[in-house]
DNA sequence: GTGGCTGCAAACACTTTGCATTTTT
DNA sequence: AAAAATGCAAAGTGTTTGCAGCCAC
């Protein structure tokens, strides 16, 4: 788990350091251009993602906020998430009916293993799909902005304990 | 296009011919052994799905049956649906937030582009897609059992007319 | 006949929106 | 001060469910 956020994502964090290159900032140059505001509420919620959320969706991301005493209405968390992925800062992962988000901002390309056992997310690094993903672009005319492998089965965690007519932990 | 139907698919129709291959009798197999019967209201939908549709999700499909005057409650087409996902016949698509499905049984594998222009989907056949699939997860211990690659971004023909070019790097 | 279906309406879960008030630039 | 954002509650979407009667096996 804490191996994925190992090198240098010091991010936020309380230190009056450069900010010129936090989140925030990203999204307060995006505002900008658009001629929107930074507002409290907005930095509120991008801090918290930012900070160590790695995929949430918006029912979470409402409840974490609230439990660390700083509430922002629903409203808001989904206007701003839906601001964050405009901005280029969030991605939208599909894979139930309710829309999850991870980082896209200082954060690697990479793609997901999803086990439908424990509903667990692994994400993977792999050059070879967006080698390919180019290829079969090209082969249609297509110009390709963006991709997203997902390969769905059983973690190895899951299929060492739920398989049925074996011993668990016994030898 | 029709290349991807080209061998056998004489599904449906009226002829009363064989009818051990079709989608309706596959449905029936998976059913029986579940103990859960083949009514008129699934044979409608199966039919109805396996004869023309590719992409669609459910509130088209309750549409189209009713257009075509057989009318099959929203609910049974969303029970329906979601057995013959079960039963492998179908899959599901979530680009947006109304599942879509498209057809599974003999149909050849594949994934697609996605153009956000103008929303059409391409599908595109290619081998190295489950070889990477199948790398990745050895590599990992997982137990692929399916996979999803989806490509996005512009298609030929919406490059080539509009050229509203989204910027997406502003940031 | 029985257990599983169907349709309807009502319930759900997730997300968006209208509006009066507050905040930001 | 003007323009935009917030929060609330209310309205939308998309999907599921409880239940009385219906139908396949």
């Amino acid at each position: 788990m804490s191996n994925l956020h190992a090198a240098g994502h010091d991010l936020d964090a309380g230190s009056a350091a450069v900010d010129s290159d936090t989140p925030v900032e990203k999204f307060r140059e995006f505002l900008e251009i658009r001629g929107d505001k930074l507002t409290e509420p907005r930095r509120v919620v991008v801090r918290h993602i930012f900070h160590s959320h790695k995929h949430f969706d918006a029912d979470e991301l409402v409840r974490d906020l609230h439990d660390a005493g700083k509430a922002v209405s629903r409203s808001t968390v989904y206007r701003t998430l839906r601001l964050l992925v405009e901005a280029g800062l969030l991605r939208e992962l599909r894979l139930t009916n309710r829309t999850a988000f991870e980082h896209d901002y200082g954060y690697p390309q990479h793609d997901h293993l999803h086990c439908t056992s424990c509903n667990r997310i692994v994400e993977f690094r792999n050059e070879q799909v967006k080698e390919l993903r180019d290829a079969v672009s090209r082969a249609h005319g297509f110009r390709a902005s963006g991709h997203r492998f997902l390969i769905t089965g059983i973690c190895a965690s899951c299929s060492r304990s739920h398989t049925p007519r074996r011993r668990l932990d016994l030898i």
